[in-house]
DNA sequence: ACGCTAATGCTCAACTTGAGCAATAGTCCA
DNA sequence: TGGACTATTGCTCAAGTTGAGCATTAGCGT
C-alpha cells in the first residue's frame, strides 16, 4: 500500500533514482494519471484529495495520482481503476478522460525537480459512501478550492469583495508581452469569465476563471513558478485553497466538464443512490451547477424527458408531503440522442 | 526535412534504436502528437494526410505525426505548431487537444513492433489554401474515410446496402465475453449509433459509429490486431479507406468534436475566408455537419445571433441575385456566453 | 425581353421555457 | 386533537424559439 507522502510526490521518483543518470535527455517523459473523483454527499459536491500530513495545518491537498505502466495495464482507464482501487479502496463507476497536462513547469513547486511528467487527467464519479471506507484520502467540498463557483446561496460575496477589485486592477494594467496583440483585452476577458457589468455568469467556464485568476496572480499556485515575482505578492489575497502542482487546474477542468456534461448525458445518476426523490435529484444537480432551479419546471423537465420513472414507493418524513421515489430510466439511453438534465439557471 | 516514409512510421524509431536495449522496461513510453488538420475546400471538408508512397495504389494514409520533446517545447501546442510548420509549411490557426490515445495495441499493424507510444490527438483548423503550398501531405475529403457520415445528398446508400445488414447480423450474435453483462445490447447500440428503426441520426456520434464498426470487424483496422481472426474476414466489406495505426479513430474523434463545437463556439469562421456570403457559410457548415439546412432559417439564426456583420459589399455572379458579403463579428465573443451556429438538421 | 437562379423578406403554427398560483398530504407542537 | 408549517404535486399562461412555407427582388444568359 502506498503511503500518502508517496502519493503526494511523483510516484515515479523511486524509479527515476533507480535508473539514475543513465537516461538520455530526450526521452525523459513519464506518464501519470490524475483522477478527480467526485461524489455528492449531503448536497455538497466533494472530491477525493490526498493530504500530505493529515491534521497538520498548512498541509496542501492533491488529487490522487498514479503512474501508468503500459505493460501492466492495457488502457489508461484500466490502469486508473486499478491504482485507485489499491490506494483508496474505491471501485470507480463512471470515468472519462479529461485532458492531458504537459506544460513544462506544470510540476513546478518550490522544492520540486524531476523528470518531465505528463499527466492524463480523468474525471470519475462515484456515490459518496462513508468516509470510513477510504483507505487514504478524504472527501472535501470542491467549493473549498473554488469558493467563487458556489452560487447556491446567491452570488458569492468573495466576487464583490475581493475578485472584482483585484481583477479590475489587473485588467487596467497592460498585457506584458505586446508581441502578440491579444484578440480580446484583459478587461473583456474578465467581463466574459466572471460576468461583470451585466454579462451573465456561465457556470461551465470554471477553467477559464481559474486560469484568469492564475494569470492575475491571485491564486497561490501562480507564485510557484516565480510569476510576477517582482510584485508585492504578500499583499495579494490567495483565493481558495491551493493544491499541489497543477492539480487545481485539473479539478477546474473536471468541474467544468461535469457541469457541461450533466446537461446532455445522464451522468447525474452516477452520483445518486438507486432510488431518490425528485427534490433530492434537484439538490444534487444544484450542488454541481450552483444556481437554484425552479422546482416545478425541474420536475416537468426530468419527467418529461423520460429520465426517471416512479418506483411506486414514497419517502415519508421529508418535512412535508411525502415524496414519490424515482429511479433512473435506462431506456432513455436508446430513446434520445442526448439525454441529460437540460437545465438553465433561473429563479428558485 | 522529414520524408513521408519517416513520418509514416513512428518518428521515435531512430531514437529508440540509438538507445538500444539499455532502457528499463517500465519506462518504455514515448509521447507523440497527432494532428487532424481540417479545412473546407470547394464545399468539401478535407483533412491533411501523409501518404506512404504517393501515387502507389494501395498505399495507406496517416495523420501527420511528430514527437513531443519537452526540452524543446514548453507546451504540447507549441510543439505541435512547430513540427506541423516544418513538415507541411502550414501555419495553424485554431488548435485544440482532443484526446490521448494510449491503448496497448493502438500501434498494432502487421509488421509493427516498438515501444509503447502514447499519442495526444489534436484538432486544428485552417483555411484550405492551394495544394501547392504543402510540402508533404495531401488534402483528402474526410468522407473518403467515413462515407457513411456524408448526408449532404441524403442518407448514404452504403447504410442500407452494406452497413445495416452487416450490423444486424453482428447484433444477432451474442457478445463474446459474458463476464460483464453489457448495459445495453448490441442491437440497441447499433440502433442508437446508426439511427436504425426510426431512431434519429446524431451527426456528432462519429466516434461511436466507428468504434461499433470496429468491434463488428467491418473496418480494416479491426483485423490488424487479430480480432475475430477465426472468422472469414475476406468475405466482409471494408468500409471507408483505412488509415495507419489508430489514426482513423483520431480522425473520428476530431470530426465528432468539430461537429459538436461549431454549435456553441464560432470556430466555423476559422474555416472561412475573411469575407463570405451567408450561403457560402451555410455550405461550409453543411460540409462539416452533413445534412441540409433550411436556408432562410440559417440566415435568421446567424444574423440574429450577431455572429456576422455585413461588409457593405456584394458578391456578383452568384448565379442569381447578388449576395451581400459578411464578415465574422468578433464582438460576439464578449456578448454571448456560447456563440455558435446552433443549427439542427432539418429540411433543405 | 424573358425565364432562370439565388438572395432576401415575411408570416404562421407548433413547441419550448420561465414563472407563478393553488391544492394536497404528512409532520410537529401546543 | 387540531392548526401551523412545509414540501410535493398539478395546472396555467405569457413570451420566446423553431420549423417550414410563400412571396418578392435582382443579376445572368440567351
Amino acid at each position: 500500500m502506498t503511503s500518502p507522502a508517496q502519493l503526494r510526490r511523483s510516484a515515479f521518483e523511486p524509479e527515476r533514482e533507480a535508473e539514475g543518470a543513465s537516461r538520455t535527455e530526450t526521452a525523459g517523459v513519464e506518464i501519470g494519471l490524475n483522477a478527480a473523483i467526485v461524489a455528492v454527499a449531503d448536497n455538497e459536491p466533494v472530491v477525493l484529495v490526498i493530504r500530505d500530513e493529515p491534521d497538520v495545518a498548512g498541509a496542501t491537498d492533491g488529487l490522487p495520482f498514479g503512474p501508468f505502466s503500459p505493460l501492466q495495464h492495457r488502457t489508461f482507464e484500466i490502469g486508473l481503476r486499478s491504482w485507485v482501487q489499491q490506494q483508496t479502496g474505491l471501485e470507480l463507476g463512471y470515468a472519462e478522460q479529461l485532458y492531458t497536462f504537459g506544460d513544462r513547469g506544470r510540476h513546478a513547486e518550490p522544492n520540486d525537480v524531476g523528470p518531465h511528467v505528463v499527466s492524463i487527467g480523468y474525471l470519475a464519479l462515484t456515490q459518496a459512501r462513508g468516509q470510513h471506507e477510504l483507505q487514504h484520502g478524504v472527501w472535501r467540498s470542491w467549493y473549498h478550492y473554488f469558493p467563487w463557483e458556489d452560487w447556491r446561496k446567491g452570488r458569492p460575496a468573495i466576487l464583490e469583495s475581493t475578485i472584482e477589485p483585484r481583477l479590475s486592477e489587473w485588467a487596467s494594467r497592460p498585457s506584458p508581452r505586446a508581441t502578440h496583440k491579444p484578440a480580446i483585452s484583459r478587461l473583456e476577458r474578465v467581463r466574459m469569465c466572471f460576468g461583470f457589468e451585466g454579462a451573465g455568469w456561465d457556470e461551465e467556464k470554471v477553467l477559464d476563471r481559474y486560469e484568469l485568476l492564475y494569470e492575475a496572480g491571485l491564486v497561490e499556485e501562480a507564485n510557484r513558478d516565480g510569476r510576477e515575482a517582482a510584485e508585492t505578492w504578500d499583499e495579494r489575497p490567495r483565493l481558495g485553497a491551493p493544491m499541489h502542482f497543477d492539480h487545481r487546474r485539473i479539478l477546474a477542468t473536471a468541474m467544468g466538464r461535469l457541469r457541461a456534461k450533466i446537461k446532455y448525458r445522464p451522468v447525474i445518476f452516477e452520483l445518486m443512490p438507486e432510488e431518490f426523490t425528485l427534490f433530492e435529484l434537484q439538490k444534487t444537480v444544484e450542488a454541481i451547477l450552483g444556481p437554484h432551479l425552479h422546482k416545478q419546471n425541474f420536475r416537468r423537465l426530468v419527467e418529461g424527458a423520460g429520465l426517471v420513472e416512479p418506483t411506486g414507493e414514497v419517502k415519508m418524513r421529508t418535512g412535508g408531503r411525502p415524496a414519490k421515489l424515482y429511479r433512473f430510466r435506462r431506456e432513455v439511453l436508446v430513446e434520445r440522442p442526448a439525454p441529460g438534465v437540460r437545465v438553465k439557471p433561473g429563479k428558485g
